[in-house]
DNA sequence: CTATCGATTGTCT
DNA sequence: GACAATCGATAGA
């Protein structure tokens, strides 16, 4: 198995398999995050990614190399976080389980529950202080951090949140158990 | 516990 | 001008 995720070799793949790949992984930025519990893949044929409809100004970064971050502004007030992997698909961060910068987070957050901090992309978003300055950014240099787990966490497969077109496919993804996750599984 | 609704603004038609 | 890969508050069972 792979142990920098930051690798293009990783990220260069089907969004679905990297997404599947990355739960368990440990992620931060400057130094704040923890384990990845739940991804969502985005493909380019898929009428529920931002890719769909070809290159735009906010898209510009999944059809950039992989191995970098695209981050767009939901609903007009959550930054989310993608990982960007063949051009045109990416996976969308879902969810964290807390591990770095606790005290940061709750700050951040506005919140003391440490399971309230990172379940759902625009929390992760708000509590790692994501933003659009990261648009872009390869996952393999500062500030971002990013290790894999090396061993095969048991994963939840399910389908994906929130969205109105394609809302059958399956590949949202989560660490089976975990209470971190943005919904159950 | 579930259901509903308002917030807020970039993006695309 | 419509809509969105969400969240938090609130009301009710």
């Amino acid at each position: 198995m792979h142990r920098l995720t930051s690798d293009v070799d990783f990220f260069a793949r089907s969004a679905v398999q990297v997404a599947a790949d990355l739960i368990g992984a440990d992620f931060t930025v400057s130094g704040v995050g923890g384990l990845i519990v739940e991804t969502e893949a985005y493909l380019p044929d898929d009428a529920a990614s931002h890719s769909f409809s070809g290159t735009t100004a906010r898209n510009r970064a999944m059809f950039g190399p992989p191995a970098h971050a695209y981050i767009y502004l939901s609903y007009g007030l959550h930054w989310c976080l993608n990982f960007v992997c063949l051009p045109g698909s990416a996976v969308l961060i879902r969810a964290i389980e807390p591990k770095w910068g606790m005290d940061t987070m709750r700050a951040r957050r506005g919140v003391r529950e440490a399971r309230l901090l990172c379940s759902g992309p625009g929390r992760v978003g708000q509590a790692l202080a994501i933003s659009r300055e990261l648009d872009g950014l390869p996952l393999g240099e500062d500030p971002f951090r990013l290790t894999l787990s090396s061993t095969k966490p048991p994963v939840a497969t399910g389908i994906r949140v929130g969205i109105t077109k394609a809302v059958e496919q399956p590949w949202r993804f989560g660490l089976a158990g975990s209470s971190f996750v943005s919904r159950k599984f």
